[in-house]
DNA sequence: TTTGTTTTGTGCTGGGGATCACAGCCTTGG
DNA sequence: CCAAGGCTGTGATCCCCAGCACAAAACAAA
């Protein structure tokens, strides 16, 4: 099933290419749903291919010997994933799940790998990424020394794609406490308890099925340690 | 003081080069020495070079917002540090502090990235080493997740650069508690009582200024929760 | 050597959060 | 439209480890 040019053209990365590639590679992709929970990339299996989100969102996990999860990041629409395995052959580095009901396209990793390293923009594009993504690791690796799990949380609450809403800003598809705990190295009761006081207190409020977040200079000072979290 | 072509072709990443613009590249570069606990790179400063490892040890750390450190990776003689910045002219995402007493060569980060982009072969080599740092810290992330310290702290002593000797690993100029308590948000008197219990139990053998893993397995089934710690 | 400084070793205490157990609630698919 | 499986909320318990306060030891410098 290939995937229509138009689509394609939606991503920057794929952005500066001439419409004739746009073309052959797109007769190349396959479109793929997938229902939440749904594994998108093993860490076991080949899984080689480069993945473009179209819509819905995508968490980066991975699990520790002891079968505890870890969250590494998520993918929103118009990002591409699996880009580590493409550039350096190996087996990919972690899993990708739907965190929700998702749909990508998929262009098999040996293209991927030829069109990049073809396309010195491209080259250059992904190696943009790349840093990007130590960049978040980096922080992310900093969050988790915060002391307490409350502090983690507002951390976290304030690094996730945010939009711009009059009252605050907002968190669309709000990620369910687990997935959100896992992120932070603490168990979903603590989350669910943090979440509790930031309600009462009017930090946060909760939007159908999204967050918003009110004052979020308080939630800042919370997350770096001026303020303390609040009690009751 | 620039930097003599022979040392310049001890790192992989520069091998590639004709001798010629190896040549000049090592006029364009100075040498420095650190002592123990001085600040290479700054998060702030403009810090703009390419730095190349000849000696000593460098770790990588952040600081929380409310002063707590937090150790990131280690580098080691051959590699270079410093890249990110490099690549994608932001600040430095982190400081890198001289573990200990150590020499390092530096190219103003204009000319590296010419050189870089200039040089598939060369921007090829930086995509695999920062897909190697997106590695390395998701494996770190993982880490993290390991539900009690003495299991982190086996975790990391594992996939800390060791040498091979008769008898088990090495790991020369043994890091700090300190340090190694940063790098597994533990803190310090924990590593200390952890390491304790490593000695009584010969898992670990003190050699002068580096250490001497015996018992590699037990080590490894530590980590991967099959084997508890011992209890005295 | 002596002196100062960084690193390591240990006891004690308190609090924070993991874990377990279960009860209401959505939502989603059949 | 109902059922069933995920989410969310909440209490109670218990134990691990951070933090403090020193003491000892190793190391560096003078």
């Amino acid at each position: 099933m290939p995937v229509s040019v138009q689509l394609l053209s939606q991503f920057p990365l794929l952005k500066p290419l001439q419409p004739e590639v746009l073309g052959e590679l797109s007769a190349q992709m396959t479109l793929k749903q997938f229902s939440r929970r749904a594994m998108v990339i093993s860490k076991d299996g080949p899984a080689e291919s480069l993945g473009f989100l179209l819509d819905g969102r995508m968490q980066g996990v991975d699990f520790t010997v002891d079968g505890r999860s870890v969250g590494l990041y998520f993918v929103d629409p118009g990002d591409y994933f699996g880009e580590l395995s493409v550039v350096d052959e190996k087996k990919p580095s972690e899993f990708v799940v739907a965190a929700v009901k998702s749909t990508a396209a998929f262009l098999p990793a040996a293209l991927a790998r030829q069109l990049i390293l073809n396309h010195p923009s491209l080259a250059q594009a992904v190696l943009m990424r790349m840093a990007d993504r130590v960049r978040e690791a980096v922080a992310q690796r900093t969050l988790l020394s915060l002391p307490n799990p409350f502090q983690r949380l507002c951390a976290l609450l304030l690094q996730l794609p945010v939009r711009t809403v009059p009252g605050g800003l907002e968190i669309e598809q709000a990620p369910t406490h687990q997935e959100l705990a896992i992120m932070i190295n603490a168990s979903r009761e603590t989350v669910t308890r943090a979440f509790q006081l930031l309600f009462t207190n009017n930090v946060l409020v909760r939007e159908g099925n999204s967050l918003k977040l009110v004052r979020v200079d308080f939630l800042r000072d919370i997350a770096e340690g001026r303020a303390d979290p609040p009690k009751s």
